[in-house]
DNA sequence: ATAGATGATGTAATCGGTTACATGACACAG
DNA sequence: CTGTGTCATGTAACCGATTACATCATCTAT
C-alpha cells in the first residue's frame, strides 16, 4: 500500500479512503489512486485490514456428515444469502461426533465473524456455543430450543406426526418405522413423532443410520417379519429409496403391498419410481435464513447487545406421491 | 494476548512461543501461560496473526452452479484434504458466468494461500489465473490444458468416445447425444468425442444444460423424430435420468427401445430402474487430489519457484449397468 | 483585508500477533 | 574466582491496513 501512495504522490491515508470510498476525495486524487492500484496490481492484505477493523466479514459452518443433496442444497442457500451480503463463507463438514466438532469450532475462532453449528448431537452443540465465547453462533442442531440461544431448527417431531398421519389417513394400519441412529437428536426426534401419532396401532422400528444402505437392510428385515407391514416411515429420504429398492428386489409392490414415507423431499424423491412421499423442508431456504439472521446477530453484536435470541421453527410439508398411493386406487391405476 | 502474559506474569514472546510451540519454555511457564489462556478464554485474533506471518492458512474454492451430488462429493473430498493438512476452505459457487468468476476470484484475493477454480469458460479461467497475480491457481477446468498452468482434468473426450463405443459394441447403431449448453467447455468436449466415436454413424445431436429437466425435453425431442436413435448418450448423469423419466413416460422401454449412457456416476444413476450405465469420475478423490497439490503449489511457492505445472488427467471409467444391456439379452431377461 | 468556514490531504497511533536479538541466570571448567 | 556456554525469558521492531486529528489551501462574508 505504501507502494501504492507513493506512485500516487499521495499519502497511505488517502489511498485507503479511495480504496473504501469513505471520507472525501478529489476526483483527481482518486483517479492517481485507482492508475497506482492496477499499475502494481496491488492487492489489499486481508489481515491487515481485520486486524484494524477487527472485523472479517466470514462466517463459519460447521457441518455433520450429510448426505448428498441434503448438503448441496443446504450449501447453495448459504453460499446465495452470504453473497448477497459480501460475506464469505468457510465451510467444515463431515463433523461426526461431539469432540469434532468442537475441534472444528476451535479452529474457527478468531477467523469468522460468527457460526452457524449443526450438530445431531446436543452436546456438541451446546460445548460449541459455549467455546465460541462471545461471538454469535446459530444453532441449527434439530434439538430441543434452548433460552437463549438463537436457532433454527425443523419440527422433527411434527413432521413425523404428519407422515405417519398420512399413512393412517390412506388405510394403513401395520406402519413401521426405519429411524436414524440412537443419540441423534434428529431421529429420536423423528422416532418420537412416530410414537405419538401412532394413535393405537402397534410400533415397529428397526434401526438405521440415515443412510441408503441402511434403509435397505431395515426394509429387508421388515420384510423377513411374520407379519409383514403395510407402510413405512423412513426418517429420511435416503433410507426410503434404500427400503424402495430392497421392496423392489423382493417383489413386493408399493403401494399395492406396501406404502413408503420418506422426510426431506431431496430431489432424488421425486425422481424415483414409484415417486416418493415425503415431509418437505426447504433446505436450501433454510441455509439462507440462516445465513440472514446470523449475519443480523453479528451486526447486532457490533452495535448493542439487543440480540436476537429467537427460535424459529420450520415446519415440513407433506408432499403426496405415488408411493403412498391409497392401496385400492392404486390398484385401479394399474389397471 | 498482552493480559494473558500479564496474568501469567511472563512476556507476550513467551505467551506466542507456548501458543506455537516454537522455541524453548519451561514446563512451569507454559503451565502458568495456559491456565492464563485457560481463564480468559483468550482466542489469538487471526488477522493478526496473518499480518505478522503472511499466511492464512485458508485455500479458496471457486465453482460453478453444479448439480447436487456432484457438487457435495467435490467438496466432501476437498474438505477432508483440506482438514488433514489444517488448512481452511472458502466456499463460493453459483458462479455463472466469467464475470461473475472473475469478481469471485477478485473478493478471495489477499484472504487465501491458493484458489482452486473450476469454470466450464475457458475465458473465465485464463482470466482467474492472470487476475490472481502471484497466489497459486489450480485449474480444474476441463478444458485444453494451457502449459505452465496446474491443473487436474477429465478426459472428456476418452470418456465420450467410451461411452459410444461401449454403445456400438453393444450393437446400437442409431446413436443420439444430449450435450450440454454450447459454450460449457465439457459439454462441448464431450460432444466432440461423441462425434469421434460414431465410426461413420449419423449423428443425431440435441441441445440440454445439464439439468434433469432439460433431459427430458430433449428425449421428448428424440422421441418426435421419424428414425428413432435407438440408443442415447447423454452428456451427464442428470440428463440421462431426465431421459429415462421421459422414455418411461412414454412407454419406450429401456434397454431394450432405447439405451441410454450417461457420464459421472452420480448416486443416483445407481438408484435408478433401470440403474444407469456411465462413466465413472471419483469425484471426492478429484477434489481431495486437488487440494493437495494446491497446498503443494503453496508450500512450494514460500520456498522456492520450483512450481507444479503439471496437468493431470483423470480418465473416467465405464460402469455398466441396466440401461445398456444389449437388447437381445435384455429381451431374454425380461421373458 | 481578514477571520472563519470548508474541504482535501498528510501524520502518526493503533490493532494483535511474531520473532530477531538482547539480557540475565546458572552451571561448570580451568 | 572468573570466563564461557547454555537455556529461559524479555524487549522492541515489524507486518499492512484504518482513522482520529492536525494541517494547509481556498473560498466567502464582513
Amino acid at each position: 500500500m505504501r507502494d501504492v501512495a507513493e506512485r500516487a504522490q499521495v499519502s497511505v491515508a488517502s489511498v485507503s479512503r479511495v480504496l473504501n470510498g469513505l471520507g472525501v476525495t478529489s476526483d483527481a486524487t482518486r483517479q492517481r489512486v485507482l492508475d497506482a492500484v492496477e499499475d502494481l496490481r496491488y492487492v489489499p492484505h486481508f489481515g491487515a485490514r481485520s486486524l484494524s477493523t477487527s472485523k472479517n466479514d466470514t462466517i463459519g459452518v460447521i457441518l455433520p456428515d450429510l448426505f448428498g443433496e441434503f448438503f448441496s442444497e443446504l450449501i447453495r442457500g448459504m453460499d446465495l444469502a452470504a453473497r448477497a451480503h459480501g460475506k464469505h463463507l468457510i465451510v467444515s463438514s463431515s463433523h461426526d461426533g461431539a469432540d469434532d466438532t468442537l475441534a472444528a469450532v476451535r479452529s474457527m475462532r478468531g477467523r469468522v465473524d460468527g457460526m452457524i453449528v449443526l450438530s445431531p448431537h446436543l452436546g456438541a452443540a451446546n460445548l460449541a456455543s459455549e467455546f465460541a465465547g462471545r461471538m454469535p453462533v446459530l444453532l441449527m442442531n434439530g434439538g430441543t430450543a434452548e433460552a437463549g440461544r438463537a436457532a433454527i431448527m425443523i419440527d422433527n417431531h411434527g413432521g413425523a406426526v404428519g407422515a405417519v398421519e398420512h399413512l393412517i389417513a390412506t388405510g394403513r394400519r401395520r406402519i413401521a418405522h426405519i429411524r436414524g441412529a440412537a443419540g441423534n437428536i434428529e431421529a429420536d426426534t423423528r422416532a418420537a413423532g412416530y410414537a405419538a401419532a401412532l394413535d393405537g396401532h402397534a410400533p415397529i422400528i428397526v434401526e438405521g443410520d440415515f443412510s441408503q444402505a441402511s434403509g435397505h437392510r431395515a426394509a429387508t428385515q421388515l420384510l423377513a417379519m411374520p407379519e409383514r407391514p403395510d407402510a413405512v416411515f423412513a426418517a429420511n429420504d435416503m433410507m426410503a429409496v434404500g427400503a424402495l429398492l430392497a421392496f423392489q428386489e423382493a417383489g413386493v409392490r408399493c403401494p399395492e403391498d406396501i406404502a413408503v414415507v420418506g422426510f426431506d423431499d431431496v430431489p432424488i424423491a421425486a425422481l424415483m419410481r414409484p415417486a416418493l412421499t415425503t415431509m418437505r423442508v426447504n433446505i436450501a431456504e433454510i441455509g439462507r435464513r440462516g445465513v440472514e439472521r446470523l449475519i443480523g446477530l453479528v451486526q447486532a453484536g457490533q452495535h448493542a447487545d439487543a440480540q436476537d435470541t429467537a427460535c424459529e421453527i420450520v415446519r415440513p410439508i407433506l408432499v403426496e406421491r405415488q408411493s403412498t398411493a391409497a392401496a385400492s386406487s392404486a390398484r385401479f391405476n394399474k389397471g
